[in-house]
DNA sequence: TAGTGCATGTAATGCGTTACATGATTTC
DNA sequence: GAAATCATGTAACGCATTACATGCACTA
């Protein structure tokens, strides 16, 4: 059980897929907060078939080779067992932002607001994206919608935080 | 420059301080947006003097070896380069609660409650520890307080967002 | 005197990304 | 006919954590 696993067993519980897909589907949705590569796809799609939790299948698209995976009865209770399994909030971040901000008090005042402005506009790219993503056509399944719905909404919290600092640091350096 | 880079240099500038010293802030601080290892810090500190960014001075403890670090003045330049260096928000996160709720559309729907109950309960330990830490005596500069309560604000609005994602799935069910 | 904290350091390990190789197919 | 996309796969690399080794000093 590595941090691939749960993604391919999620994912293969919604429908059978391949490798790549595999890919290009967390590249358009879990890899703002679950990333994954070809490097841990792969080799872990061959394990948990040898595991007997996924069951692969060749289905080759004209002459191009493809393999395309669904879930086991062993794998989808694998997956409930994770989904149940303790852990109520694990959260590992990485945020240079707030780092620089962190250490801002050694730098004059305007490079403290700058660096303000400039995660408020982070926030602000990041709500684009996701908001292109949720008025793109189709309609998603209520939890993948609640999960875009978060960074949509966080995204928009963190604008706002931004910009209540913003004005508060530009009421005391006037006071 | 590595991760470790700007930690060290961000520390020294608020003051001298061994690797120790170093690991031990980090963990009171940082360390939820920004982590830090020994592994990677008392390399780190030899590679800085060697450049010449940092300089150490062997101030040992009654019997016991100690060697602290300040910052030169390349050394605070190159803090200030990499404060004013491109990147308006780069997170990288890695949220196991928010993967589990991706997936709870494959579940019964007792699942994601519990799923979000949980996250929730998750918030408000972190609420605990942060809030501990500003209760401590002691003032601290304006940004370092700024992003403790960034923290204490994020994981506020976390467990409001939970307790209205629940009460918007007990309507739907209930209706 | 045993345990905890101070203090430095490294080796091993694990993990994940990057980059590449290969080749077919579709699209412009 | 070139470029993009589909599709599988791995080797190399870098990075960070874990775990350990060592030893002094303070405190209960």
């Amino acid at each position: 059980m590595n941090a691939v696993t749960p993604v391919i067993l999620g994912l293969l519980a919604i429908g059978p897929r391949s490798g790549y897909d595999i890919k290009a589907t967390v590249d358009r949705s879990t890899r703002f907060f679950w990333a994954a590569s070809y490097g841990q796809i792969y080799p872990e799609l061959r394990r948990l078939e040898q595991e007997g939790l996924i069951e692969g299948e060749n289905a080759p698209k004209g002459g191009r080779a493809r393999r395309v995976f669904r879930l086991t009865a062993a794998g989808r209770q694998a997956l409930v067992d994770w989904m149940r399994s303790e852990g109520d909030l694990t959260v590992e971040l990485r945020d240079e932002s707030l780092l620089r901000l962190f250490f801002a008090d050694t730098l004059p005042a305007e490079d403290g607001i700058a660096l303000l402005e400039g995660r408020r506009r982070g926030h602000e790219r990041y709500l684009e994206v996701l908001r292109g993503i949720a008025e793109l056509p189709g309609e998603d399944p209520p939890y993948i919608d609640l999960v875009l719905r978060w960074g949509i909404e966080f995204n928009e919290w963190g604008t706002k935080w931004c910009t209540e600092q913003l004005e508060r640091l530009k009421a005391t350096t006037a006071a």
